[in-house]
DNA sequence: CGTCTGCCTGAAACTTGTTCTAGATTAGCG
DNA sequence: CGCTAATCTAGAACAAGTTTCAGGCAGACG
């Protein structure tokens, strides 16, 4: 049993995240992240269960483990595709509101407006990112870094946010992921998120320039 | 198979919480409730194993699940006994500061140092806390009104709060969770939780009775 | 073309939360 | 005390996440 460091597609290399991937091997990972969102809109985070989501994909469950070593690493993948969507979304068509806090409860609750589409895919992932313990850390730390470009861009703090503009990012961030677990499991009505979401932003001000 | 509504000793009486309960079963419960707490703090979350806990308990598995529905069930309540006991630490030691948002800081300071101190122990609540579906809404319920409760309590809002304060109790709530989670996950150091705190008290001022 | 290495498959095994069953014990109660 | 229903125990059984293993297949390289 040598130094084996078992060659996972999803990166040994370290830097290029996910490096060099044959066009079948992309073509897989489409595939399980394809089936694990169907389940996963299907019945939420229960309904996700790796043998259903192998058979879907149509590869052998030691695949998708080679792909995702984990459940909650493959729902946080997957919460990095809908984020990356929500990116793209935004950026054609930007928030309108004149006030920095103003835009951020925008954006947010534009974002709120599409997982209540899809409530059960939100809790999957949701659920899965904040149960992720330190081994899925840097795929967390990816989302929550995408989470925090999406509210500085709303803020208007695009290219090089101040350290006070980060703290509050951060705390909108935190708001956000714990009014979205409250909605999830049933204690807090849509409306009272929209009004956590609001509180927040007006509270903290979202500010986008001031010392 | 009648309406046989199994008698959980946890209650079927409804309003009265625990309804009465035999000393040999209150100690019983107590046990449990050791064991968990004694797991929990030796390897967090995944270290409290049902089979063991039951065990160390001295009860039989079966009994286990009938005090405590499931391991989420287990952990919640765990939690609010640590909330409680906190509750009455800060009634003898009230915070000291003059401002309501530092006396908040103060409060949640010293629940992080205490948490600090049994990291394992705080891994297992907060993953259960967050964790906890639809089914555990009552328990989580619960602990989520102690924790306002002892928000509210630093901010001098103790009686009969306004829907203002209610909202930044319920905030400073919110980013108070999330912060935890990002420290227990190793994406936070303790010193970014401090600054997280306080960011939040100082950012919605935690007013006692701004109009 | 043949071989070699690494990835993929199918299936079984293992782990831990949860459920179920049969029998022993206990608590209330007449 | 003796009866009844509820509770507790020991242990098997089941479910889903995870690991492991033997063998097949494919592309790289000589």
């Amino acid at each position: 049993m040598t130094t084996t460091s078992r060659a996972v597609p999803g990166g040994p290399g370290r830097r290029p995240e996910r490096p060099q991937l044959t066009e079948r091997q992309e073509e897989r990972r489409r595939r399980i992240l394809k089936a694990t969102a169907e389940l996963a809109g299907l019945g939420g985070f229960d309904a996700v269960q790796m043998r259903e989501v192998a058979e879907r994909a149509g590869v052998a469950l030691g695949t998708l483990y080679r792909y995702f070593p984990s459940k909650v690493h493959l729902l946080v993948a997957t919460l990095q595709d809908q984020l990356r969507q929500l990116q793209e979304t935004l950026r054609k068509r930007p928030p309108t509101a004149a006030e920095p806090g103003a835009r951020v409860a925008q954006t947010l609750m534009r974002a709120f407006r599409a997982l209540q589409r899809e409530p059960q895919l939100a809790d999957a992932m949701v659920r899965a990112l904040i149960f992720a313990d330190r081994s899925v850390g840097p795929e967390v730390e990816v989302a929550s870094r995408l989470t925090s470009a999406i509210i500085l861009d709303a803020m208007g703090a695009g290219g090089r946010p101040t350290p006070e503009q980060l703290s509050v990012a951060r705390v909108i961030e935190h708001t956000w992921h714990a009014a979205l677990i409250t909605w999830l499991s049933g204690r807090a009505s849509s409306a009272q998120v929209r009004t956590d979401i609001e509180t927040v932003c007006r509270l903290v001000g979202a500010p986008a320039d001031r010392p």
